[in-house]
DNA sequence: ATAACGATTAAGCAATTGTTTAATCATTTA
DNA sequence: TAAATGATTAAACAATTGCTTAATCGTTAT
């Protein structure tokens, strides 16, 4: 394993050097960064928003979000392929909702932390 | 005020009615998507981790993400006029680090949080 | 004063992303 | 079996975004 020796043009503080030593892995920053890629995007907050509270089929979160059945999907896969939400299949209908794991109650959690703050 | 009345496709259960009745704003939905969006850039997040944990300044900052000075530039703009971090003027040097604020406390505890998970 | 250095700005570009439209798949109903 | 309905897929397009390069601004040092 090679680990790169990084010198800075200006030595200011001590206390930069060693925090390089306890980084989060490249890993960490990537799939981090991508549970934010998520809920960046307004339409995508506002379904997963609704999925947090309810259990929903594609042509309700359609007219829900006013929005064509094709373009809702597009954001429910993006959000099943995180494993963020889950769905099941009732006759002609799919029905959405928040996953059960750990890392869906995170961006629940997430969501309603900054929801707290945004507020008003 | 205008309320736009919304007549669902499928009436399947209860609960989505009411859940439109006590929503966040349209305006708590855009500023939580543009918070999150701040770090769903990985190079975005990297430079607010280190400046969660230090104060530096560009060309250092730039050293250490391995990127020119004009890239690091800007996305310390886009953090800063999102209040998220504060700078300050020394000579020639330019130092940056968290603000000092609710928005920017968030932040830094949001990023925490999801590094719980994604680590390891 | 002028040269050097750190930082920012601006223009151009490549890549990514969200939406539209049309077509297809799957299930149910007539 | 054929028509209708709900959902997904795919291609095309517009808009956004992050980075590069070059130019400019501000401060310090020669």
């Amino acid at each position: 394993m090679e680990t790169r020796k990084l010198t800075l043009p200006h030595n200011h503080s001590s206390t930069t050097a060693e925090l390089l030593e306890t980084l989060p892995s490249p890993e960490a920053f990537e799939t981090s960064a991508f549970l934010f890629s998520l809920t960046s995007d307004e339409t995508r907050l506002r379904i997963l928003y609704l999925l947090c509270h309810s259990e929903e089929c594609v042509a309700n979160i359609a007219a829900y979000m006013d929005m064509t059945s094709p373009a809702v999907s597009h954001h429910l896969r993006i959000l099943k392929n995180a494993s963020i939400i889950r769905s099941k299949k009732l006759g002609k209908e799919v029905y959405y909702t928040l996953a059960d794991n750990e890392k869906a109650t995170l961006m629940h959690s997430i969501i309603d932390a900054t929801f707290n703050i945004t507020h008003n």
